[in-house]
DNA sequence: GCCGTTTTCGGCCCGACTGTTTTCAGTCG
């Protein structure tokens, strides 16, 4: 079994012993361990055996380890099919309903039979939910309207759609005399590659508690709102149309900061922090650091002085998911992360001459105005027939293209020229190893390996490592390495013979396709394989999703180090050489 | 079920909001 199915198992278990009324510290280590079996970089499969191994990892102890090994064995989980028998896995999904958990859940099973989201409604339109307690016309409707946006969409935003809602609500709220600094919290902060919801953190003059009424009533009146869930002395629930569910909160300036590490997660760092400012004789919550014994507030007006109180260095956003790194800001051995301003060249990128809008000189402008020292040109090769990709001849005549636009920009901008050349079925790659060896950049990509078995693929990705002209090995689709998606092919070993052969991983940029590629990046790391980050563009303005992957990479803990394109050019090209 | 710079037993994070209550349980983040 792959660890997103241990970890999902895990996570069931946990909410059906919530619907059964099991002990809550109990159901809690069930929740820790999936998020501890989902975060680990290695396949459990392969550690199951090892006892030892399985309890090193934090939240993992003997009975756990022991449920392990038998999902390992036998596919199921005793106490899981246990309570199944009481239990219906539909119920599952009731959960998932606003208003709805698991004392509610019991409920409607113990006292109607009600086990899913159709006999849920079936039960409203009978009216039979009013005559069980606590039940009453408003909570029937809040169901209701679950019921309708359950069926509509459940899921997640994409990052760069809730982000572009968030500077919209910006704009909005900056009118408001009084509010002076907004700050979008949550996981949006904290780059994760969708978001359930936005967290909206505002303060100013117009927040202090006297004051705040007026702002509250206009968050509340803006215009995009379809449905205000919720308004309170400070805070304003919201859906926006698309049904993305917006929190804004008013904050007194005192305060803020300890509200930004609370509502910026996420939950399991919070849980920890607070645990770890217990024991140093301190209470955390969101308006402030408190002695414990004095109530004295020792810290609160930003993140900084919270976490130095507590002994430790701030900790970027990106790593606050309890995977170690409240341990590493107290040892003050927090990697330093990559900023989007230490990469100085975007080295994948198409133009007219294959599937791309742009010329060569347009693209180089583009990349000239954020900032970049160089670019490479990486068109597609000819077993792209569909986007015109270039043969040996045309390959040539690019290069030729490239080189003249590289002349006429006079070191304003350096322009590579490279190709993203295709693995053929035989692991070769379809230019002659003659042109190959003319570019400055070659990146190996794996279009033509979609439709084939994973096993396969592996063994075509590392018959490719071996060309020598191979500088990179591309992942165009952003699913087929680096993902967290259960994989049956033997990533580590593809990311193995890179670091053996020096070749680079490239990690794409793209906003609709930030496929959750941060434990197979930080997988990457453990390994030693140099990263290569680039937005394959087609597109000048698509050069603007760099963001997007740098969020990736520092959630993976990279830092400039790690990526190639941090390089002056003349040292990533040295680089790429010593492949 | 996990865990230990007070512990191998006895703890385990915290507060707001809602709806239904007339003092609180449940949900949520």
């Amino acid at each position: 079994m792959d660890n997103k199915s241990i970890a999902q198992m895990l996570a069931e278990t946990a909410d059906l012993l919530e619907i059964s009324g099991g002990d809550p510290f109990r159901i809690r280590s069930y929740r820790r361990a999936a998020e501890a079996v989902e975060n680990s970089t290695e396949p459990l499969a392969i550690m199951a055996g090892d006892t030892k191994r399985l309890l090193a990892i934090p939240g993992i102890g003997k009975g756990m380890a022991a449920n392990i090994q038998e999902m390992e064995a036998r596919g199921s989980l005793p106490l899981r099919d246990e309570l199944l028998k009481t239990y219906r896995p539909s119920m599952l999904e009731l959960l998932k309903l606003p208003g709805m958990g698991p004392k509610t859940v019991a409920l409607l099973w113990e006292a109607l039979q009600v086990c899913d989201v159709e006999q849920l409604q079936t039960a409203i339109d009978e009216g039979r939910l009013e005559a069980l307690p606590r039940f009453g016309k408003k909570l029937v409707e809040k169901l209701k309207r679950g019921i309708a946006d359950y069926r509509k969409n459940s899921g997640r935003f994409r990052l760069d759609q809730a982000e572009s809602a968030a500077e919209r609500l910006e704009l909005y709220l900056k009118e408001f005399p009084g509010i002076d600094r907004i700050t979008p919290a949550g996981s949006l902060r904290r780059g994760r590659e969708t978001v359930g919801d936005l967290d909206i953190l505002a303060t100013g003059p117009a927040c202090a508690e006297e004051r705040v009424a007026a702002a509250v009533e206009y968050v509340a009146a803006y215009p995009p709102i379809v449905d205000l869930i919720a308004k309170g002395q400070n805070k304003v629930s919201f859906h926006l149309r698309g049904g993305l569910q917006v929190d804004v909160r008013l904050l007194p300036e005192a305060s803020y900061g300890a509200a930004l590490q609370y509502f910026t997660g996420s939950k399991m760092h919070n849980v920890s922090l607070r645990q770890r400012a217990l024991k140093r004789g301190y209470t955390l919550n969101e308006y402030a650091l408190a002695r414990l014994d004095t109530g004295a507030v020792a810290a609160g007006a930003t993140e900084e002085e919270i976490y130095s109180a507590l002994g430790m260095d701030w900790i970027p956003p990106e790593l606050r998911e309890n995977q170690g790194e409240l341990e590493a800001a107290a040892a003050h051995r927090l990697p330093t992360l990559i900023e989007q301003s230490d990469l100085r060249g975007d080295v994948h990128m198409h133009t007219q001459a294959t599937d791309g809008r742009n010329t060569i000189e347009e693209m180089a402008e583009a990349a000239l105005a954020r900032g970049y020292a160089y670019i490479a040109i990486t068109d597609h090769s000819k077993n792209l027939a569909m986007t015109n990709g270039l043969d040996d001849a045309r390959a040539v005549e690019h290069m030729r293209h490239i080189r003249e636009v590289d002349q006429r920009m006079e070191g304003r901008i350096r322009v590579l020229a490279g190709i993203e050349a295709d693995i053929l079925g035989d692991g070769e790659i379809d230019l002659s190893d003659d042109v190959l060896a003319r570019l400055d950049v070659v990146i190996a990509s794996v279009h033509s390996l979609f439709q084939q078995s994973e096993e396969e693929m592996s063994a075509r990705l590392l018959r490719a490592l071996e060309n020598p002209h191979v500088k990179i090995l591309g992942h165009p689709t952003g699913r087929l390495l680096l993902r967290r998606e259960p994989y049956n092919f033997d990533l580590g070993a593809v990311l193995k013979r890179a670091a053996e052969r020096r070749v680079a991983v490239e990690h794409n940029a793209y906003p609709d396709r930030l496929d959750l590629c941060d434990i197979h990046l930080r997988q990457a790391k453990e390994i030693g394989v140099k990263i290569v980050i680039s937005t394959d563009s087609h597109h000048t303005a698509d050069l603007d999703n760099m963001r997007y992957g740098v969020r990736q990479l520092r959630r993976a803990g990279l830092s400039r180090e790690d990526v190639l394109n941090t390089l002056p050019v003349q040292d990533f090209l040295d680089a790429l050489r010593r492949a």
